[in-house]
DNA sequence: AAAATTAGGGACATGAATGTCTTTATTTTA
DNA sequence: TAAAATAAAGACATTCATGTCCCTAATTTT
């Protein structure tokens, strides 16, 4: 029994809410910049499946942080332009989103986890949060968006 | 700027605090058990910096679960038995305190996210999830213990 | 110019995690 | 036997992320 539930190990939330949202709306945002359209928050929350209230929030973020560029009116909406794509990378949605609330977070917890002063889980989970790291800054809202155009990556359910 | 900020990743909390306390609770506990000793809560308050009256209720799950042991009364507390140390897994913590809500979690927050229905980020993820699960499966409270007792690692701060 | 369509923004609502308080139960000590 | 020390348990309080509502601003269409 014990063994069965190990095997699907909780892992916590890695972003909030407002940065799922945040990342899977700039992806759909993308794709369609590509094929040179607009996202409007309504068509965006369906194709997200996402509270649209909500979403508008961290819309409204990614806007002020430059990341997509939003247009009022009759066909307006929301558009990432074209050479941006390529240069924005997730971490920097994340930033957008979360603030400057940034942080090496302890995984037990400790405010002053460090080398010189480590948890006992530090040394252990040293790799893998630099690998999360690694893959957060290094990949870039393009790389996310060109398996949704292909088809092979879903953004909802 | 953005360079410097994004050196420094922003981490969610990987565990609930609840889970944090447990976890440091226990390797304190087991450090005490591996001297004789039990710990009363008001020890193991203090020597995780943690709020007594909430870890109180962390520490009953754990020993509902077994992991730890409980004894009322005057020379009282929690104390892990010897030959357990080696055999609990950080996992099954996890486990006790977050109880069933057990789950594959997707980082985009799709329900359905897996190898025929990917979102977007699951191959990159996909490793470092693994890489977590691995260690959280495959460390002992034994392990995170000796450390602590050979004054290594630290609990607080 | 008026109406329709869209995003922006503030105020409020809800829910879950976290944290506290008080009382009870059990055991040991005096 | 009484008192002290300890964990157990339930009820309550607080905080924060999430989510909703409603009105405003800007743009396009009619």
């Amino acid at each position: 029994m014990s063994l069965i539930l190990c095997f699907n190990l909780i892992i916590k939330p890695m972003f909030s809410k407002a940065c799922e949202y945040a990342i899977r709306a700039a992806i759909f945002i993308a794709s369609e910049s590509e094929r040179g359209r607009r996202a409007s928050l309504k068509d965006i929350a369906r194709e997200i499946d996402s509270p649209e209230a909500f979403t508008a929030k961290t819309l409204q973020k990614l806007s002020r942080s430059g990341i997509i560029v939003s247009t009022k009116g009759a066909h307006g909406g929301f558009e990432v332009k074209q050479d941006m794509a390529t240069k924005i990378k997730i971490s920097e949605i994340v930033l957008a989103i979360d603030g400057d609330k940034v942080y090496t977070r302890c995984s037990l917890g400790l405010h002053d986890c460090s080398e010189n002063h480590p948890c006992p889980f530090h040394s252990r989970f040293k790799p893998v949060r630099n690998g999360l790291k690694e893959i957060v800054e290094n990949t870039s809202l393009r790389d996310l968006t060109s398996g949704l155009v292909s088809g092979d990556t879903f953004l909802k359910i």
